[in-house]
DNA sequence: AATGCCTAACAAAGATGCCC
DNA sequence: GGGCATCTTTGTTAGGCATT
């Protein structure tokens, strides 16, 4: 993939944020929240970069695959490539403060991460540099086995918890979208009317009643004040 | 307002290495 | 050699901002 490609032209396949007033914004940005972020870098302290079966079988971050907990490990490092990390029990976010700090016309950043520019590395230089970085930033063997991971009170009620958030948020996104028409067509016939005909105060009070929704969460807006 | 460009996030597939 | 785990690359989707 050389450039990121546009979306396709003509009809979009969603309504957009930038479309309409943030109705979608209420959803916080995907993939990792500060509170999973922490307890992914205490994981690679305890069980060391790339034991993603470890960490899975700890169950410290349930629904987590291991792709993920890469990416985000890329993330906290400052650079893609964690084979020079293999195995070993580092503070991530000091990598990656120092990587920040890095400049140069030979750095090449991706997300803000430090990519490979040069020939791919050989087994004998991966290995050169683990031993190195095992030297310079491996916590000790008391530091990294005392760390404790929160563990959820019970995976299973989590993932129950996931789904039925799901379920909810299909709901409401169901709601929006039903909003949305009845917005469409209230404007529409608004636009009609007041080309016809100047609008009454009852007017008003009908149309303000027919904008007023309810909500899954047991509320009731005003959709012209979106 | 409509559309394009760029970035971020993620999943999937392919590549590679290790262990039995 | 086969299976498995991990690493890397590629492709897709979506949000934000700029431009027309």
């Amino acid at each position: 993939m050389s450039t990121p490609r546009s979306m396709t032209a003509g009809a979009r396949n969603i309504l957009r944020s930038n479309d309409s007033a943030s109705l979608w914004n209420y959803t916080v940005a995907p993939g990792w929240s500060i509170n999973e972020a922490e307890i992914l870098r205490k994981a690679l302290m305890k069980f060391g970069v790339g034991n993603w079966s470890k960490i899975i079988e700890s169950n410290c971050l349930v629904g987590k695959t291991n792709a993920q907990m890469n990416l985000q490990t890329q993330r906290m490092l400052g650079q893609q490539s964690t084979a020079e990390f293999a195995g070993l029990h580092i503070d991530p976010r000091l990598i990656g403060q120092k990587n920040s700090l890095i400049q140069g016309e030979h750095i090449r950043r991706k997300n803000g991460c430090i990519v490979n520019t040069g020939a791919k590395l050989s087994r004998e230089e991966i290995r050169r540099r683990i031993a190195e970085n095992k030297e310079q930033y491996e916590l000790q063997e008391e530091e990294w086995s005392a760390i404790d991971l929160p563990l959820p009170e019970d995976p299973q009620l989590l993932l129950e918890a996931k789904r039925s958030e799901k379920v909810r948020l299909e709901l409401e996104l169901k709601n929006v979208q039903r909003q949305i028409a009845m917005l469409r067509k209230a404007g529409k016939r608004f636009e009609m009317e007041s080309s016809e005909s100047p609008k009454t105060e009852q007017d008003e009070e009908e149309h303000a009643e027919e904008i007023i929704e309810d909500q899954p969460n047991g509320k009731r807006i005003r959709l012209d004040a979106c």
